[in-house]
DNA sequence: GCCAACGTTGGC
DNA sequence: GCCAACGTTGGC
């Protein structure tokens, strides 16, 4: 089992809007990073669900129902999707700068890397933000 | 195959 | 709204 995290504006995609619609198809992603991540990604993975720009913080956990498939949204099919379901919301977000503060999570893509849109997340960085969370 | 130019993302 | 960081593109 693989943790992840995965990045949407809440303006353009909330957890809320998640939590609503019941599950997503994540598509549109054309970086060959996030794209290799996507590829890994097996049913049952868990997803930390962060809002970038607005928020800036992990407010979700989101599963995933349907592993990658082509993306539906090019012919291209060097572009997949992935289908996620929302699994819980965070008692309380954790925030970037949270997560900044923490020595431990410092290694974190999310930190080093803040650009990329699809992460994946260690056991040990999940189970600290599990953590945070609940404080 | 290198690298400058350009476009995009996202924190501040 | 600005701009740093990064990825991608395209000329050579």
């Amino acid at each position: 089992m693989n943790y992840w995290l995965i990045k949407s504006e809440p303006s353009v995609y909330s957890f809320d809007d998640l939590l609503r619609d019941k599950k997503t198809s994540w598509d549109g992603v054309r970086n060959y990073a996030a794209r290799n991540y996507l590829r890994q990604m097996k049913k049952g993975d868990q997803a930390f669900y962060y809002h970038s720009n607005e928020g800036m913080e992990i407010v979700g956990i989101a599963g995933v129902v349907k592993e990658a498939y082509q993306d539906a949204t090019t012919d291209n099919d060097q572009w997949v999707a992935v289908d996620f379901k929302p699994v819980k919301k965070l008692k309380n977000p954790v925030s970037l700068q949270a997560v900044k503060a923490e020595k431990s999570l410092a290694t974190m893509e999310l930190v080093k890397n803040s650009r990329l849109s699809v992460q994946k997340v260690s056991e040990s960085a999940w189970n600290k933000i599990l953590k945070m969370s609940e404080g």
